[in-house]
DNA sequence: ATGTTTAATCTTTTT
DNA sequence: GATTAAACAT
């Protein structure tokens, strides 16, 4: 290895200069929030490349599409964008869905494996109850989901899971689980915790693991304080001899354990990799020490963490505020006001510096109608969007089916979609004929032994579909135009006009069908992006790892707007102004997790939550809200009693009222000089 | 086989 | 309150 270029480190602070520098070797970089860590790391890639380490020899991995996007956008910055791109970077999942492609024959299933999205995962668990003869009384489908989730980001096989089990509820879970995975196998199906179960056990294989370790020689993990034990363990196979790993996080950031991520694994990190450099990041370069204060403040009420304390030059700033209203509508007109009003005294201040921070996404809604109301543009971050659109998923499944014709969950999706005269008893017949035969349903909508089965008219309709099917897989067996081609397909197999006939009303008709152009545009705009010919299955990979904030950026698009989003989907960002809302008790922290004593997990959010603003920072609540349908009294959070007096004002702003009136004055006057014109 | 009404079940957080 | 499953009528 060369001497590297130390001009690259010239612009970063001493502890950032250290971790980007230590190029060899274990290193560990706790970096508290908005300390600089994607430029720590961005340059820490680039110093490695001017040591001489080939591009094509270091893989990033990422939470998100979008920080790995940002990664090498800051990348390019600083290298020849030729070496940037030769990076690899993406996330766990893309990374296990790739590496797959290529091994997975020999875990027992094809390469042309779809990926089965939480629906479908809902239906095989159902499936496996149903033949296992365990009713849903005894418990709900997520419960099992939940459960085998747990054991997947554990690598636990069911029959390991089985003899753990020591109660009911477990011992029944780990016969869901083998029959579910059966099911997922049989259909040529893999789940999101597949991806990394899988992608662990491909690795197992000596060939296999010494082709990736020559490739891949210098590990980068961002969000470490986010992996679970399947991810830790790709990474321990991944990582060679040299033990060239070096993880980014901040344990106090660590919000995703539901999910089955370990702190322990960040915490744990010196003593699983002796030796290891360790690098603590504390001058923050995005808020206000006011704002610092009351975020130090609140996470020191967490024992087992790493001690850190946050400053910055950002100067004291405004205090922080908190605002409680009577109602949820008073609350949300009170932050829409307040924006309105910042905006507009302010012309620092555009409407993407406002962020409205919740806990859960049902509580976007008054928010949302208060922005409308006052027309501010703003941008819904997750919740229900585009592509969880019934339309738009019904058109995954058509060209998921193209792709994996033993994807059996798709088929029965559309099958009777738009009413093709196959509803419950061709489907009934289907479920036995594959049952007895060992046959896909596609293939057996093609035979004509099955078919006579079915009535004529049925018949001659299954014979359609199977053989529209067939011809499409051969166009789509070439790559390239991939939009123009679904368009065909899905027009030439009565999905498009059938719309018509499942949303009887013509204005919604209208908009799904318009909705699905969308869709296909976007297709196109992938294509594009990619440059060249692309598959189907490509397509259909990027869109299965397609995260919330990847596909709301794509319909509402960019724009000059207020983010409202979850605190977890917030997690990374920052803005200069924050409302932190719904600051109630059983809201945040919420209810469940107080059930299950998970208040550690819930105060790091609020901790996310406070040191997403640069400059304001405002907490909301109200006296009363409806919780499911019902109007009940609400008390404030006992978060906000963590924040020390001193830093905080309570009630609405003295001058926010005279400011109101004027600006509703004005809005008074705008209102008759266009009924004038 | 399809369309309409009614009942029930929920709500964290997401790759 | 809103979405979805199941029962019911056409």
């Amino acid at each position: 290895m060369t001497e590297g270029d130390k001009t690259i480190l010239a612009g970063l602070n001493p502890e950032q200069a250290r971790a980007a520098g230590a190029v060899s070797g274990p290193v560990l970089i706790l970096a508290g929030a908005g300390t600089g860590k994607t430029r720590v790391v961005t340059h820490r890639i680039a110093y490695l490349v001017s040591c001489g380490v080939a591009p094509e020899h270091i893989l990033g991995m990422t939470f998100t599409n979008k920080a790995a996007r940002e990664m090498r956008e800051r990348l390019a910055a600083l290298i020849p964008e030729a070496a940037a791109e030769k990076v690899t970077l993406g996330t766990f999942h893309s990374f296990c869905i790739r590496l797959l492609r290529s091994e997975i024959r020999k875990l027992g299933y094809l390469p042309n494996f779809t990926v089965a999205d939480e629906s479908d995962q809902e239906g095989l668990v159902r499936q496996a109850m149903a033949q296992l003869g365990i009713s849903k009384e005894f418990a709900p489908a997520s419960a099992f989901m939940n459960i085998i989730s747990g054991w997947k980001n554990r690598l636990l096989t069911p029959e390991e899971a089985a003899s753990e089990a020591n109660n009911p509820m477990w011992m029944a879970s780990a016969r869901v689980y083998r029959e579910y995975q059966t099911l997922l196998q049989l259909q040529n199906l893999i789940d999101y915790d597949d991806m990394l179960m899988l992608g662990c056990r491909a690795l197992e294989d000596e060939t296999v693991r010494d082709k990736y370790r020559d490739r891949y020689r210098y590990l980068l993990v961002d969000e470490y304080q986010d992996t679970n034990e399947a991810q830790f363990a790709l990474l321990s196979r991944l990582v060679g001899p040299e033990r060239n790993l070096c993880v980014v996080g901040d344990d106090d950031q660590s919000i995703y354990s539901w999910r089955g991520a370990k702190v322990e694994n960040i915490l744990n990190f010196p003593e699983q990799f002796p030796g290891a450099t360790v690098v603590k990041l504390e001058q923050n370069y995005r808020s206000t020490n006011t704002i610092l204060r009351a975020a130090n403040a609140v996470i020191a009420n967490n024992s087992l963490r790493r001690e850190k304390n946050l400053w910055s030059q950002c100067g004291e700033g405004e205090k922080l505020r908190f605002v409680r209203s009577d109602s949820g509508e008073a609350e949300a007109a009170f932050v829409a006001d307040m924006i309105a009003q910042r905006h507009q005294e302010d012309d620092s201040l555009h409407y993407g510096d406002f962020a409205i921070l919740y806990r859960s996404n049902h509580l976007s809604r008054p928010f949302e109608e208060a922005l409308r109301g006052r027309d501010i543009p703003y941008r819904l971050v997750g919740g229900q969007e585009f592509f969880k659109r019934k339309e738009i998923r019904d058109a995954v499944a058509y060209l998921r089916l193209l792709v994996n014709p033993q994807d059996d969950q798709s088929l029965l999706r559309v099958l009777n979609t738009p009413p093709r005269g196959l509803a419950e008893k061709a489907v009934g017949l289907l479920k036995s004929y594959r049952d007895r035969e060992h046959v896909p349903m596609l293939r057996a909508l093609g035979r004509k032994e099955f078919r006579t089965m079915l009535g004529g008219a049925a018949a001659s309709s299954a014979e359609f579909f199977s053989s529209c099917c067939q011809e499409a897989q051969q166009t789509f067996s070439a790559p390239g135009n991939l939009a123009g081609k679904s368009r065909d397909f899905l027009t030439r197999i009565g999905y498009f006009d059938g719309l018509q006939r499942i949303y009887k009303d013509m204005e919604d008709s209208r908009k799904r069908q318009d909705n699905l152009g969308e869709f296909l545009s976007s297709m196109a705009e992938f294509e594009a992006r990619r440059g060249g010919a692309v598959t189907l299955e490509e397509y259909l990979e990027s869109y299965a790892l397609l995260e919330e904030t990847d596909r709301t950026d794509e319909e509402a698009g960019k724009g000059d707007a207020v983010v409202l989003t979850t605190v977890h989907s917030a997690k990374g960002l920052e803005y200069k102004v924050v409302f932190s809302v719904a600051m109630e008790k059983s809201i945040f922290p919420s209810e469940r997790a107080c059930e299950e004593g998970n208040l550690d997990e819930e105060l790091r959010l609020f901790y996310v939550a406070v040191t997403r603003a640069k400059k304001e920072l405002y907490f909301t609540a109200a006296g009363r809200r409806f919780v499911r349908g019902k109007l009940k009294t609400q008390t404030i959070s006992p978060f906000l009693e963590m924040i020390p007096e001193a830093l905080i004002e309570h009630g609405v702003p003295e001058d926010f009222m005279r400011k109101m009136d004027q600006g509703e004055m004005l809005e008074a006057l705008r209102r008759m000089m266009s009924a004038l014109k």
